[in-house]
DNA sequence: TGTACATCAGTGAACGCGCGTTCACTGATGTAC
DNA sequence: TGTACATCAGTGAACGCGCGTTCACTGATGTAC
């Protein structure tokens, strides 16, 4: 190989990142640098010119992971401001589901989070993730809390019965319960 | 050592399912057969004498924890049939919060089933577990879907944002929109 | 601008470690008579 | 009921493997002149 250019340097460690945020929602933080690297092009020997340890970068995949979901179509706002009905359906459909390495965060990863993977400054992070997305669920009597737990708790419910009828009813029923217009 | 009598040896196979069924919960599937096996005050090796696999004993411990919770407060149920108020307020409260390991496998394990660790007739059980679960906050013209939805993931999420006041503030918020007072 | 040398991103082998699983061994339990 | 022997639950060392991390090496990039 030899040396590569700062330039490409930075553009390798940026797709290492992204492959993590996607990775560890994806198979959680157990996935291995080996993989990470893999998928990213790259070799493993090289991971520790870049991290400081796996750990280090699942902060950074963190930060990315909620940077990424900034753009997905749930994040979508109403004229209103908070989510509109079509983000709520679309945090509710079988594509969310489906593609947990490019979805919610806060659904992803929140049991990784709750057994302690990763350390304070990774839950600090995931905790702001949670309070915002409560935030757009809020209306001005109601802080949005319960909501987001019927939204998040429906998507984990619906991923983990996911070859059952039961996965969509369960997305039918939040979608309608959440709904404005219900 | 030498050999154990039969009733003896069946208690032993009783520990260890036991304490799967609990370590399992808090920490998931990764859990390591040394660990199960010294939980129950045994060393690693007889392991394979009762189990075919560390798999076959997650399908076992599944069945467990399903058992567990039958019989935990947050079961209790309503005069009129269904979850009671109380049940639901034991759902949600601080304690079962911060007691995983002896808590509703529905929300300990759903990230787990949802990334495929277990296989197909853990699956099965788990999803039995959601069904029934929605069950009991079923009324006349709701299937408890979406209540389930809200319980189980404000349970996910008090505990995935335990050291924080967002914690307590889910938990509230999902009390105050599922009790049937309100 | 061109040349000589230092830097350092990436490679691939190697490290110690813990994992799931296997196995020879043990001796008390269970059984055949 | 008592004795002789087979069984097999549990032990602890060992297996191959994949993990996170380290390291000597490479050669193109970056820099000093």
């Amino acid at each position: 190989m030899g040396r590569v250019s700062q330039a490409q340097a930075q553009e390798n460690r940026q797709r290492v990142v992204r492959a993590a945020a996607e990775l560890f929602r994806e198979r959680g933080p157990q996935v291995s640098v080996v993989d990470l690297m893999k998928e990213s092009g790259l070799t493993h020997g090289g991971f520790y010119k870049q991290f400081a340890s796996k750990e280090a970068l699942f902060e950074e995949a963190m930060t990315q992971a909620f940077e990424d979901a900034a753009t997905h179509p749930y994040r979508q706002p109403a004229a209103a401001g908070g989510l509109s009905d079509e983000a709520i359906a679309a945090y509710l459909s079988v594509e969310h589901r489906d593609a947990v390495a490019k979805g919610c965060p806060v659904a992803a990863l929140a049991t990784d989070i709750a057994r302690g993977h990763g350390g304070s400054a990774v839950q600090d992070q995931y905790s702001d993730g949670v309070a915002q997305l409560a935030q757009l669920l809020a209306t001005d009597d109601d802080d949005g809390l319960s909501r987001m737990c019927t939204m998040v708790g429906a998507l984990i419910l619906a991923r983990a019965t996911r070859d059952t009828e039961l996965s969509q009813a369960i997305l039918t029923a939040a979608r309608a319960t959440l709904s404005t217009s219900g």
